[in-house]
DNA sequence: TCTTTTAGTAGCGACTCGAAACTATTGCAA
DNA sequence: TTGCAATAGTTTCGAGTCGCTACTAAAAGA
């Protein structure tokens, strides 16, 4: 007997919170789903923002996905982008109207914002080791930023993707990539 | 400009969690509603186990909730126990089928077991402290243990609730009561 | 006693989600 | 080059969740 009560309380713990979290007013016109997915974008670099990226990271099939974006898209709040060079694949970039409704406070963030930085910051990185696992166990994807990632060089002021073979900004990486891989 | 990045990462990692969670196999034949109100009959106390404390702690309404317990009573992993008392309402005791259900490991419990006991205590913590914030702001009930409610009271090896006005057996203080107020 | 409140349920509609089928495009390989 | 397989995205369908409203029964209060 393993003493599993722990980990059990832990676990409920955190699916309570997030049922706490979607009971919350919702953040105007969005879902819990078409506001995790438009967050995602926000934070995703240019390679990173197609349906199947999106599905990928909110751990949902691509079917799923599509539907949350076109929904999305229908009210503007992100707005679809062809890609030239390969003509099934699509992107969707986060418009004003859709980066305006990340920016309002949301029941969480006040909640978040009354404990002390130590606590948060204790938080946040309990959060990421525990998805660090639950991906390893899966074999999903880290997404994490570029500067982080094996495939990303640097020379001088210029940042480079050796994965991608394409030149970045700085703002490309300090976003979240769907191809990265730890150093 | 409050900065508020650290608080958005932090409540996208919180929502990237509980997606991942609800991804993993389910835990054999229930989805995670039914999971979550069988988890969290198993550990509240034969006065908090009613559809409108189920409702109340998953932050649903008691139609939903209702019908969640219904379909759980349907699969025999909980069973319906009528109050004499108060002939309108009804009590929830978890079946052995049901426990058998929640000590299988979860891809979560899995991957939590690999951090270090020191993450997973500050993880505990911060996750009850946003919690607590997040229930004062909605003036939701706390659920806590009888050891750290107000109305509980201690002579000899006698335990008593001074709120409902019954004694309690040892395991009663140690589950999760619907009246429970912070001392 | 009459009214109000509370506990639980049932039915309805909106919506989410996953599975599977389908189209279009690309890549690979004989 | 031609043909097959893999990939990107979408669509459709059915199961299920969820909130809302209306409802019944019981309890509480005036």
């Amino acid at each position: 007997m393993k003493e599993p009560n722990h980990l059990r309380v832990l676990r409920d713990l955190i699916d309570r919170v997030s049922r706490l979290s979607a009971a919350e007013d919702w953040n105007g016109p969005l879902n819990p789903s078409q506001f995790a997915a438009l967050a995602y974008l926000a934070r995703a670099n240019r390679f990173s923002r197609a349906p199947s990226h999106v599905a990928d990271y909110l751990a949902t099939t691509r079917g799923t996905a599509s539907q949350t974006l076109k929904a999305l898209a229908r009210k503007d709040f992100i707005a679809e982008v062809k890609s030239e060079t390969d003509k099934r694949s699509i992107r969707y970039d986060v418009t004003d109207t859709g980066k305006s409704l990340l920016d309002a406070p949301s029941g969480v963030t006040d909640a978040l914002e009354s404990l002390p930085r130590k606590t948060t910051d204790a938080f946040e990185s309990a959060l990421k080791d525990l998805i660090r696992e639950i991906l390893k166990k899966r074999g999903g994807r880290t997404f994490g930023m570029c500067q982080t990632c094996r495939h990303h060089q640097q020379s001088d002021d210029d940042l480079f993707c050796s994965l991608l073979n394409v030149p970045l900004s700085a703002s490309d990486a300090v976003e979240i990539c769907h191809e990265h891989q730890a150093a």
